[in-house]
DNA sequence: ACCTAACCGAGACGGTACGTCACGTCTTTCG
DNA sequence: CGAAAGACGTGACGTACCGTCTCGGTTAGGT
C-alpha cells in the first residue's frame, strides 16, 4: 500500500510568490520577454521549484491569467437595458484605457495565441466576461426590452469585439463615446431583432467557394 | 560631388527569398518558434545577410506581413448596401476560417503584441482592410441607405471587431450566418443612424471615475 | 554567518574531460585552429560549461599546459657531469623528436607569444626543465667538475636554447650527436668557468649605443 | 599625396602599402589579431586587392616577413674573433631588448608555428642571421682561432638558441654581460674544438630507447 | 522528541539560438 | 581593365535561457 504522505508539504507562500511574480513579469515584459529564470529570482525562488508545480512557461502564464480571471465585476441595475449597457461599457472601457491593464490583457492575448496551453484560461477568462454582458441582455429579454430569438451571443461578441479590436490595435480610442455608440448599437440590434433573422437576402450575391486574395 | 554607390548591389533574391521564407515561417511556427537561424536556413541564406537588412526577426516579419498588406480585395458593387455587406463578409470570413489564414493572422497579430517595430505594418495593413469596408459603406451613405452623420469608422470597427474576436478566440465560427447577421445589424444601425448620435441616454448611471476590479 | 555554498557542485569529471581534450586538440590543430566549440563538442560538454570556468581559450589552454607541466622527468646520476649531461640530453632529444610531442610545445610556444595569459603556465613549465638541469649542474659544481662562480643560469639557458631554436625551426635535427655536442661543450664551458668572468675582452669593439639596422 | 591610380598595369603603391601595413599590423596586435580587413583597411586598400595577390594572411605575412629578412647586418672586423663576436651579440641584443623589435620577431616566430606557409619565409630570414653569425667564425677558422673541424652549425645554433630561448621567455634579459659570455663560451668551445669530437663518453649510460615522461 | 522524506534556494550541467565578426568569394562602378 | 567598395554564404565568437540535475539546509508529518 502507498504511504499518505510524508515529509513536507508544498509552500504555498512560494506558490503565490510565483503567481504574483508572473503576473507582473507578464504585464512588463510580454510574453517574448518572460523567462523562467527571469521569473524565478523576481519570485524569490529556485528555479526547480517553479518547474516542480508547472510542466511550463505557458502553465505558469495559464495560471496566473486564470488567477486573474476569477476576479468578477459587479453588474449594473439601473432598470433599462440602454443604461446599465452604457454603464457596463463606460466602466470596462475606462479600466481598458490604463496602460497596464491593456498591456496585461494584450499579453494574455499573444500568449494565448503563442502558446495553445495558455489559452485555456485564457478562454475561460473571456468566457467569463461574456457571460457578464449576457446576463445583461437577458434581463433585456425579459423585460422586453430586446426582441425574443435574439441571437445574444452574436451581440456579446460584436461588443467584446470591439473592445479587443480597438484596445489591440489602438488607432482608436475606447472612451465614452464609443461606449455610447455601442450601448445605442446594440440596443438598436436588441429592438429590430434583426440578427435573429436566419436569412440575409434572398440572393447573398452567391458568394464563390474560394476567392484568390487572401486576408 | 559624392560618388553615387559602390560594391557590390543588394542582391535581391536574396530579399526576396527572406521575405518568403519569413511569411511562411511565421505562419508555420508562430512568432515565438520563428529563429533567424531558420529563417536563413528555409531562405538559403547566411545569418549575416539576414541582419545586414533587418535590425530583428521583429523587422523581418514586419516587411514580410507588410508585403502581404499589399494585396487588395475586389470589392462587391451589387446597388444595394445590404448584399454588398453581405457578400463582403462571407468572403472574408470564409477566407478567414482556413486554418492557414487564420493561423496567420493570429500570428501576425502576435507579433504586433510582442513587438512594436512589427505593429506598424500589421496597423497598415489592417488599415487597408478597413478602408475597403468604408468604402462599401460610403456608397451606402450616398445612396442615402445610411443616415448622413453615422460614425462609420464606428460601424468599420464593429464589423472587423467580430472578426478578430471570433478568429483569435476560436469560441464560435465565422460562419455564413455570421456574416449575415453582421451584415443585417450594420445596416440597420446605419437606417437608425443612432451611432451618429454624440450623446448616449441622458442619465449613463454617472459612471464612476475609476472601479477596482480590473476590466 | 552566511551560507557556505548553495547549489550543485563543479563537476569534476567534465574539468578533466576539457583539460584532457584541450591537450589533444592543441596537438593536433594548433594554437590556431583551436576552438573553444571544437573543445566542447571533443569533451563531450555544452560550451557554457567551458565559459564558466575559463575566461577564453588562451586560459584553458594555459591550465592544459599548466598540467602537463606538473609531469617530471627522472635525473640521471650516473657519477660524472659528461655522462649525466649526455644522458640528460640524448634523453629529452630523443622525446623532442617525437612528432606529436615537438608539435605540442611548438603550439604551447605559439599560445604563449599570442597570449600573455597562456604565457604564465607556461613560463612555469619552462622553469620546470631549467631547475632539473640545473640540479645536474649544481651537482658538477659539488664535484668540483664546474668551476666555482660559474653562471649556471647561462649555461642551461643555451642548452635549452639550442633545444628549442633546432626544435621550433626544425632546420637541423635534435639527434644524439647534437645531445652528445651540447654536453661537451657544458662540460668544457664549466671547467673554463670562463662564463662566470664578468668581462667580456679589454675592447668589446666599442659597441655603438643603437644600430638602425634591426636585430 | 593621394596613390596614384594606373589602370590595367598592377600597382606596386598599393602592393608596398600592404606589406607596410602588413609588418605594422602584425607588430602591433600579433598573428592571432591579423586580420585581412583590418590589413586592409590600414593599407587603404580592397579587401580583394589583398587577396588578388596573396592567397592567404599567412602569405602576405610571409613576404612581409622575407622583406624584412632582406636587410643585412654590418659585419664586424676587429682582427680577433672574440671582439668579432662580442661586437655582434651586444650589438644583436640591444636589437632584441627594443620592445617593438621584440615583438615582431616573437610574432614572427609565432605565425611561422600557426602556418607552415609562414614559416618558408622565416626559416630564409633566419638562415641569413646564421650565415652572419658563421662568416665570424669562418674567419676565426682562418685566423686558427677556432680548431679545424669544429661543428660551426652548432656553434651558431647555439648562439642563436640562447638569443630566441631568452627573447621568448623573457625569464633573463640579453644584456651586454650574457652577450659578453656567450662570446666567450663560443671562444672557448672553438679553441677545444670538442664540438667536433664525435663522440660523447664512451658509456653515454645506455639511453632507454623511450621514456615515458614526455619532453 | 526524534526520524526522515519531500520541499526549498542555489546553481552547474548539456544544449540551442542569439547577434557580431572575419573569412574568402563575388559583383558593381569609377577612373 | 585594375582597384575601391561592399554584399554574399559560412562558421566561430561569447551570452542568455532552456529544462534537468545535484547540492546542503529546512520543516512537517509519523512513530
Amino acid at each position: 500500500m502507498e504511504r499518505a504522505h510524508t515529509g513536507r508539504r508544498r509552500n504555498e507562500a512560494a506558490r503565490e510568490a510565483i503567481i504574483d511574480a508572473a503576473i507582473a513579469l507578464l504585464q512588463d515584459v510580454g510574453y517574448e520577454g518572460f523567462t523562467i529564470e527571469r521569473l524565478a529570482k523576481d519570485a524569490g525562488v529556485g528555479k526547480q521549484t517553479v518547474y516542480r508545480w508547472w510542466p511550463s512557461k505557458a502553465a505558469v502564464i495559464a495560471e496566473a491569467v486564470g488567477t486573474r480571471a476569477r476576479h468578477t465585476i459587479p453588474l449594473p441595475d439601473t432598470g433599462t437595458l440602454g443604461s446599465d449597457l452604457t454603464e457596463f461599457f463606460v466602466n470596462t472601457f475606462r479600466q481598458s484605457e490604463d496602460p497596464a491593464v491593456l498591456n496585461q490583457l494584450k499579453n494574455m492575448m499573444a500568449a494565448s495565441i503563442e502558446n495553445p496551453e495558455t489559452a485555456g484560461s485564457f478562454k475561460e477568462f473571456l468566457a467569463n466576461r461574456r457571460a457578464s454582458l449576457r446576463t445583461l441582455l437577458e434581463r433585456g429579454v425579459e423585460r422586453h426590452e430586446v426582441a425574443e430569438g435574439t441571437d445574444l451571443d452574436f451581440l456579446t461578441d460584436l461588443a467584446y469585439g470591439l473592445l479587443w479590436y480597438r484596445g489591440l490595435i489602438g488607432h482608436r480610442p475606447l472612451d465614452d463615446d464609443a461606449a455610447y455608440k455601442l450601448a445605442a448599437a446594440l440596443v438598436a440590434a436588441g429592438e429590430c431583432g434583426e440578427s435573429g433573422a436566419v436569412g440575409g437576402p434572398g440572393e447573398p450575391g452567391a458568394p464563390q467557394p474560394r476567392a484568390t486574395s487572401k486576408d
